[in-house]
DNA sequence: TACTATACCTCGCAGTGTGAGGTATTCGGA
DNA sequence: TCCGAATACCTCACACTGCGAGGTATAGTA
């Protein structure tokens, strides 16, 4: 159960990026789209999603935008930028890479 | 290339019991046998790997034996212990699981 | 009115991979 | 014989990042 914590570390950037890569998106929602891409698996806290969302702008991946909803609440949209595309393409080759690797040790007769 | 470091984390565990299971190894021979699965994927550094073997000694889910070498060489052979392969098990599974949903967000078209 | 959901934010804690640094032995080649 | 490389182990400070707790505010609903 807990293993999820770590196993996480290194994929948020990604699992976000590819989320916004389908159009903008406010953080609230980025948590529940993940929630349900993922088929209930991944629940983001806020702590989490906010610190990421800020370390990806700083970085020029994505960028916020401040929007007033129909309802006239302020939300954040985020888009991703040039940048964040391509990053998002390296970080994508990575994981398959990662996780093919990953399976060649722990399931050799696979291999 | 850097993204590595921390998606490493959270798998270095399941990694290393995973090539324990196959029998008892030394540390220096887990570094070259961890490589040679991955088809050169894994280097494990040496603070990376015995730092984590400590950790999972103290865990109770690998046992370590001083044996001599028929070179003469002090070496230090890790054993599986039952816990150890029930929670490799568990581990695995999470992997799986993990895997998945990633794929699940970042390859939507596919499922 | 009061509660829930929405929506944003920040901070300190904890787990862990990394690189640098250290020690010692064995072995092959100059 | 001497020396460097490979083997083989260890520890420490650092950096990164997910998490939970805490905070604020608005909108909708019972």
């Amino acid at each position: 159960m807990e293993h999820k914590r770590e196993l996480l570390k290194g994929n948020t950037d990604s699992l976000l990026l590819s989320i916004i890569e389908n159009g903008p998106m406010y953080g609230y929602q980025l948590i529940k789209e993940m929630e349900r891409r993922s088929a209930g698996y991944f629940r983001f806290g806020e702590g989490t999603l906010y610190l990421a969302l800020h370390r990806l702008e700083k970085e020029g991946l994505i960028q916020g935008k401040w929007e007033r909803s129909p309802a006239g609440k302020e939300r954040r949209y985020y888009h991703l930028t040039q940048k964040g595309l391509q990053v998002l393409a390296e970080k994508t080759a990575e994981w398959r890479r990662f996780s093919d690797a990953v399976n060649m040790v722990i399931e050799p007769t696979n291999y």
